[in-house]
DNA sequence: GTCTATACCACGATAGAC
DNA sequence: GTCTATCGTGGTATAGAC
């Protein structure tokens, strides 16, 4: 069960992590999610996986990269997952149904957990610090490119500026929507009840794929 | 000029503001903008206001209740021209852009200043803190019952919940795209250059209008 | 190497003097 | 209303035990 032939020099997460380590990721993987990455302190998290208030500045470095790690372990298999999918992808709902449910699977799995993945995912999305915030946006470089392609090849006539920015829209849509969407029964007053993931799922696929496809060939244009 | 006669007792900012309370309100939000809520200490802030440490305790009761006064005096004015706009407005076109415009007008208007606004607005939406979290839900409920009226009328067919879960999209996808437009040159390797306001405001007008409109009377189905 | 104990320094908050 | 002093807690760094 040796992981040692991997050997990604590059990553954030070290090959054959200690079990120390790897209980201060879960711990911190669940604590931030539900309390944000800078309402938890190293000291809950450290006592929580009954380890030395040092051990994070000792196998991460420091706060600041131990959310790296924690982001990294969660965001590259959804993005590995989301490259596969988009190889069977032709029209504009199948490219945005590979972007999402591989988000929306994750979410489901740990739904045991409480979900705590999505708020995981959300908080992300928000990264206050310009440090973290570049390393994610390295980890999306070349889930943006395959995206870019596929969406230009399925919605000809749009330019790679277009493109860019509807994949963008696509992602921000995804994105805030997963975060705010328990909030949605306070703010609409009652008006309308929190729906489902798989609810959730299909209206934000038919809402993003109209938007892909608005202006091209088999687009309506309004 | 007295704004003593509005008399908001729910509303954050209190009237007659003191020179000192303004002061650590601008500096406040100027910092915020460009580092972060948690990244600026009270230090900071009163450092360069020329007021002494305890004075935002005082005038505010604490660093939360500040980083309130200050999305509130930003946001408030932005949702009563929303709410403005949204008067005249029929179409799925004009709705969004009700939405979408105040807020790029105001990042123009702040332009000079080096558009800290857009940032401190998206830091906004992904607010790390339940309580403040709450606070903005609050300043948005007139906003999203009004335009799920409109959206609604402008869009017949739609149930209550996928009518607020489209405004959901849409305010997901502006806030986003506004948050991580200039990143967009980084994540694209150069092969797309972060484009001006007025080009996004367009795109993102035609992109959530379409899909608003998706599968309803006038628009297409897919 | 892995982990612990402990000592920093900066932060937000509060009490009390002026 | 404003300031000084101080408290508890935070992230970080280091020395040394195993």
């Amino acid at each position: 069960m040796s992981r040692c032939g991997v050997s990604s020099p590059d990553s954030v997460i070290e090959e054959a992590p200690a079990a120390t380590k790897r209980r201060l990721l879960d711990v911190a993987e669940r604590l931030f999610a539900d309390q944000g990455f800078d309402s938890v302190s190293l000291r809950a998290i450290t006592a929580e996986a009954g380890a030395n208030l040092a051990a994070v500045n000792y196998h991460f470095g420091s706060k600041e990269s131990l959310i790296a790690a924690v982001i990294a372990r969660q965001v590259e298999p959804i993005n590995r997952r989301r490259l596969e999918l988009l190889e069977g992808a032709v029209d504009a709902r199948e490219i945005v149904a590979a972007f999402v449910d591989p988000v929306l699977q994750e979410a489901e799995r740990s739904g045991a957990d409480g979900g705590h993945f999505l708020k995981l995912m959300s908080r992300c999305t928000a990264a206050r610090d310009e440090k973290v915030s570049a390393l994610i946006a390295v980890q999306f470089r070349e889930v943006v490119r395959r995206f870019v392609m596929a969406i230009g090849d399925a919605c000809p006539g749009l330019s790679a500026e277009v493109v860019h920015l509807r994949l963008l829209f696509t992602a921000g849509a995804m994105a805030q929507s997963l975060f705010h969407l328990d909030k949605l029964a306070m703010v609409s007053e009652g008006r309308c009840e929190a729906p489902g993931l798989d609810t959730l799922r299909d209206e934000m696929v038919t809402f993003l794929a109209a938007g892909l496809e608005t202006g091209t060939r088999d687009g309506d244009v309004k």
